[in-house]
DNA sequence: ATGTTCCTTCTTTTT
DNA sequence: GAAGGAACAT
């Protein structure tokens, strides 16, 4: 024992790890590629990483980055490296997502970006209204193409690191259909955002990874301060955030990358599992980690997992997960007739858990491929008065009467978000319709301005100008010197208070006070106002937050307002319910998508229509490496469970209001294989048919 | 400007 | 089969 020891042993930190994850957190300094299947203690890993890196490695928590893809992750790590070290220290570490980093840095060095200060982060559905004025003005049907579509198009073009100049020249101008689109609505697009300045997600990783390109000297003061770099779920990742990750990295620094890519679920957004690949022949001597110890399954379950993702041709790393509880129950694999014996027996079954196996409702999840599947399962559960509550669906932040109250703050904001203004200008009514409206375009368009400024003019010049400007100037005034006010005022208000006189003055609680009135018939619907209220309520938490965060505040991040709403666009769905409030519901049942349910565990999991053209569905098995995508979900769902396992399919199922024979999954059907000519008792499973009744 | 009716269209959605 | 959009009517 040496008490005088003033380097710390790492006892502490490894103290209950296994090998792979003792090598991992204490190997020297450099890159690492760590493979961490499901339920395998990475975020433990990764935390202890960083502590050691701290501790042992006396490395300045300032100048350690680890980026997440979600605030949850972000934060529960923040969190964990406080219980650890000091809430001090924690303070001091980058934990942050991909995007929130990138705003970050170009709230930072606006100017060097291009971007003027105070720019607007615009979320998916902003960059589909866009689209969709973009594609009235151009007189551009879309041949077919949605406006939300034409969005998503542009979007993943950005997230190839293709501006519309480029992924012209790229070879895109191939596809007709998509040609007016890079044609016309993207290079439009573009313009419009910078006229506006507005910065969508993809935009924002974009605008980050163009400007340390350009800048030699910015990138190495940033490759300077980050040492060390870890990045979760790289499996994840797309192109530009691999490049990101490679620009903020120097010579001198170590990138540690935590992924799996049997969880890759995300291609069809443009992740690209090949990236844990590419970060093994782009990084310099990168040590290599399998994890593979399993902590939250059964083996019985864990048996069926492997077995399911050993047909996949294509995975980077084999590799099996070994449990440690033991070879625990049995899965239920359930055949039925329909959908609507599966939601009885689904009852039935998380009732028998619940009663006479004693596991708590809200450690029970049910999982499926489709949103449209929970109907059904509603309908039953609340028949059987089994309190549920369903993850996803509607967003708080995309719900109309937020979008409304947000689109104000913007054009407070930014007098140039042409966007904002456009949507609210007669929200609620004004008698600011149509005619008014394609009079005052014609103004602004002759002055190339933007529409506040245009309508500024108007009013300023009622007394000279022509009778048809009067009469609009004087229309458009009471809208002109309500903005007007609000923006005087904001810098004499606290935030919460600001934005309530924003909703009380524009009208717009009031408005939807008297929608709610109106349609008050069920009561589960949220009622719109008392959402507002909520974002009123939201408001005043983060003001307190930001409060105690002051002291480590960067100057560009002191106007509150504006970072509220970068804020409240940047965070979103598994934090807040559809009415706002942070989302932890207890003793009740949780109904989501296998999405919706990547990185949770659940003491009991119910997987429903497990069935072919379900899951698989029947549309991903076209897409290059579709299928093999859809059996990754597959094993996403299956290693979710903890203890107990509940799978049904079903012989038939309606389809878009068809009946459709679907049955047994490829997956299982696969997997069953194995275990064809071996007795009950040895297989992982017990099957039940209840389809003959 | 608001309500109606018909017609089309169906994944998944970390930020 | 249900929801959202467009066209139409009031």
């Amino acid at each position: 024992m040496d008490r005088l020891e003033t380097r710390p042993e790492p006892d502490f930190l490894i103290k209950d790890l296994n090998e792979s994850q003792r090598e991992a957190v204490c190997a020297p300094l450099g890159n690492m590629l760590i493979v961490a299947g499901a339920g395998t203690g990475k975020t433990r890993v990764l935390v202890s990483r960083i502590c050691y890196l701290l501790k042992v490695e006396n490395i300045p928590a300032r100048n350690i980055l680890a980026v997440t893809f979600t605030n949850k992750a972000a934060d529960e790590m923040r969190e964990r490296i406080a219980r650890s070290t000091s809430p001090e220290v924690a303070r001091q570490l980058w934990t942050s997502t991909f995007h929130s980093l990138c705003l970050r840095l170009l709230r930072a060095y606006a100017p060097m970006a291009g971007l003027k200060p105070g720019f607007t982060v615009i979320d998916p559905s902003n960059m589909n209204s866009l689209c969709s004025r973009i594609m009235a003005e151009t007189h551009w049907n879309g041949q077919g193409l949605k406006p939300s579509e034409v969005a998503s198009k542009i979007a993943s073009l950005k997230e190839k690191g293709l501006r519309s100049d480029a992924s012209y020249e790229c070879g895109y101008a191939a596809d007709p259909q998509l040609q007016p689109c890079l044609r016309t609505v993207y290079p439009l697009y573009e313009k419009i955002c910078e006229q506006e300045n507005l910065v969508d997600f993809p935009e924002l990783i974009l605008r980050t990874v163009e400007l340390l390109r350009a800048n030699p000297d910015l990138r190495q003061l940033q490759q300077r301060r980050f040492k060390e770099i870890l990045v979760d779920e790289f499996q994840d990742t797309n192109t530009l955030q691999f490049e990101l990750i490679e620009l903020l990295s120097g010579s001198l620094s170590h990138v540690l990358v935590v992924g799996d890519d049997d969880q890759s679920i995300y291609g069809w957004r443009g992740a690209d599992y090949h990236n844990m690949r590419r970060f093994l022949e782009n990084y310099a001597e990168v040590r290599q980690i399998k994890l593979e110890q399993n902590y939250r399954s059964g083996q019985n379950i864990l048996d069926l997992a492997n077995r399911i993702i050993k047909h996949n041709s294509s995975r980077l790393v084999e590799k099996e997960l070994h449990g440690v509880k033991g070879e625990g129950e049995k899965v239920t694999i359930l055949k039925c007739q329909d959908q609507n014996q599966e939601a009885q027996y689904l009852a039935l079954s998380i009732q028998y858990l619940h009663q006479e196996k004693g596991i708590p409702l809200d450690h029970i999840g049910v999982l499926y491929r489709f949103n449209h599947q929970s109907l059904l399962l509603e309908q039953e559960l609340t028949q059987k008065r089994i309190p549920f509550c369903i993850f996803g669906g509607q967003k708080f932040y995309e719900r109309e009467e937020i979008q409304n109250a947000i689109a104000y703050l913007r054009l407070i904001l930014n007098s140039a978000d042409d966007s904002a203004l456009l949507r609210i200008i007669n929200v609620p009514a004004r008698k600011l319709g149509k005619k008014v409206l394609a009079d005052l375009k014609t103004v602004v368009e002759a002055q190339g301005k933007s529409y506040l400024q245009t309508i500024a003019d108007l009013v300023a010049q009622e007394q000279t100008a022509s009778k048809e400007l009067r009469t609009l100037a004087r229309k458009l005034k009471p809208f002109y010197e309500l903005i007007s006010e609000l923006k005087a005022v904001r810098g004499e208000l606290s935030l919460p208070d600001f934005l309530k006189k924003v909703l009380k003055d524009t009208g717009l609680l009031a408005y939807y006070q008297e929608i709610d009135k109106k349609a008050a018939l069920k009561p589960t619907d949220n009622f719109r106002a008392q959402n507002l209220e909520e974002l009123v309520n939201n408001a005043a938490s983060f003001a307190e937050r930001s409060q105690e965060e002051r002291a480590e505040a960067e100057p560009e991040e002191q106007d509150l307002l504006l970072s509220y709403i970068s804020n409240i666009t940047l965070t979103s769905t598994t934090e807040l319910n559809a009415q706002g409030q942070s989302f932890a519901p207890t003793q009740m049942v949780k109904l989501m998508t296998i999405h919706a349910a990547k990185g949770l565990e659940f003491e009991a999991v119910f997987i429903v229509g497990f069935e072919q053209s379900v899951l698989p569905s029947e549309r991903a098995v076209s897409r290059e490496d579709g299928l093999e995508e859809e059996r990754r979900l597959a094993y996403v769902a299956v290693t979710r469970a903890q203890d107990y396992l509940f799978i049904s399919y079903c012989m038939f199922r309606y389809l878009f209001g068809h009946l459709n024979k679907t049955g047994i999954s490829l997956f299982l059907k696969q997997m069953g294989k194995v275990y064809k000519n071996l007795p009950k008792e040895q297989k992982p499973y017990v099957f039940i048919d209840h389809a003959g009744y």
